[in-house]
DNA sequence: GGAGTTTTGGTCATTACGACCAATACCTTA
DNA sequence: TAAGGTATTGGTCGTAATGACCAAAACTCC
């Protein structure tokens, strides 16, 4: 905390009044994988300020509840999803002029979904919609408040998560091929993996990827039809693939 | 931002009255080494709660500041020393019972110095002290407030940057050995490396340190005096040293 | 001058990894 | 049914990275 015996202003004075009041807000970045596109989840705003705008969804951190809550909270209100193991904190925001109306300090929060299609088209009153995140980035569609450095910010933590832990089988269902999984770290990546070298290193070490037996049917486009997979115990540990600087893509 | 068409609360009303208000606080994790000891700064609390017992230093944050900021003017308010480079935000706490007089949520930053200690000395009113981190970490001191938990998340967070930015040499002088360089490295990540492998994995690609012609004095115990060198242009990019897996010794 | 300590340089085996090629297995179309 | 196409799966190989270990160099202290 808070309050230092350094600190200029006075003594043991714990009248809330003689300190600035800011509202605590909640932003969850939900990003999820549409056709090998990483894509995030947008809400157009229908109040101003910056109404009919895209923005990240969120709301206000109730005071009985801690902010991993808030954000799990608002996580199931949007998407009626209830994701809990995947939601991790990555900064907070309290600029001057973030919000025109008052002090608002908000928290924002990465959750990864899969297959969250179904749920935005059930979302009724909000007007909610995947977008691509490449879109976000290049500046293609505006976002209100700083939601732009806010979805940068959660794009790049979800570039390091997906290094040192096991984010990328969030991103697909209970039992998935090599070659999904492999979409996913390109697509978040940005860059073109080797299939084969990619396989080796998967399967090289026992315990990230555990065969089901089963076979999936293979895409339209025919080709072989490929092994199925489920998630071993080793993902929450430190992740098995790791960028290299060379062959970028992006 | 804030507020989504879906929440449940009212329409366009943005009388700050009718959402929960909180005191925004920065708390500052200073991390500087010791004989080659990695210590935290710790500061006494002169009032209630948590009268006399040890915390971070922090303080309000202003409603026209930036968190930034905040934690800018709280490190040179404690320490006098303007470190604006290596200041990071590593997480935001909010648990409802974390401060007993209000509802609090406190941005924790990490901050990096080097030889802290003349700094520490001066500061007059507080009882400030530098102390092992690994006294905090095993629970040989106890904390105010949810502090231990903060310092636990600011640790972890620099034995990350440790790896992926230029975290190592903010620890160090303007001039340094490659021993003092590798002895920050074995301090945080709690290994011990190969003199040998270490100084190679240096000096082999350039832009990491850059030689500055002169030698160290040699230390108490004598040895051949090291060579100085000073802090290259590639460190923001990425870290020169990996951890490994294996080779622990913590 | 010798012992002790630290830095600095070298060798070597093992591993990791990317590039590339080829075989396999299935679908689609003719 | 046969041919072509596509994606998976398996293999080889050269290079880079790295850890283990040894030894020389350089300086201080006794």
């Amino acid at each position: 905390m808070t309050k230092t015996p350094r600190d200029s202003r006075g003594p043991a004075d714990y009248d809330l009044s003689r300190f600035p009041a800011f509202a605590v807000t909640v932003d969850v970045v939900i990003l999820t994988m549409v056709e090998s596109v990483l894509h995030v989840l947008l809400v157009q705003r229908g109040e101003a300020p910056f109404k009919g705008v895209w923005a990240i969804p969120g709301g206000f951190k109730r005071p009985t509840e801690s902010l991993d809550e808030a954000a799990k909270r608002e996580l199931v209100e949007e998407t009626g999803v209830d994701a809990a193991r995947l939601l991790a904190q990555f900064g907070a925001y309290g600029d001057p002029g973030r919000d025109p109306r008052m002090n608002v300090v908000t928290v924002g929060y990465l959750a990864v979904l899969r297959d969250v299609g179904s749920v935005v088209a059930g979302s009724d009153a909000a007007q909610a919609d995947l977008v691509p995140v490449a879109d976000v980035l290049e500046e293609r569609i505006d976002l209100a408040f700083d939601h732009l450095m806010i979805i940068r910010d959660a794009v790049e933590r979800a570039r390091v998560e997906l290094e040192v832990s096991g984010i990328a089988t969030a991103f697909l269902g209970p039992t998935f091929t090599i070659a999904e999984l492999r979409a996913v770290y390109e697509a978040i990546w940005g860059v073109q993996l080797d299939a084969a070298n990619f396989r080796r290193s998967i399967l090289g070490e026992d315990g990230w990827v555990i065969p089901v037996g089963r076979r999936a049917r293979p895409g339209s486009s025919g080709g072989r039809p490929p092994e199925l997979y489920r998630a071993g115990r080793a993902w929450r540990q430190s992740g098995p693939i790791h960028r290299t600087p060379t062959e970028e893509r992006n």
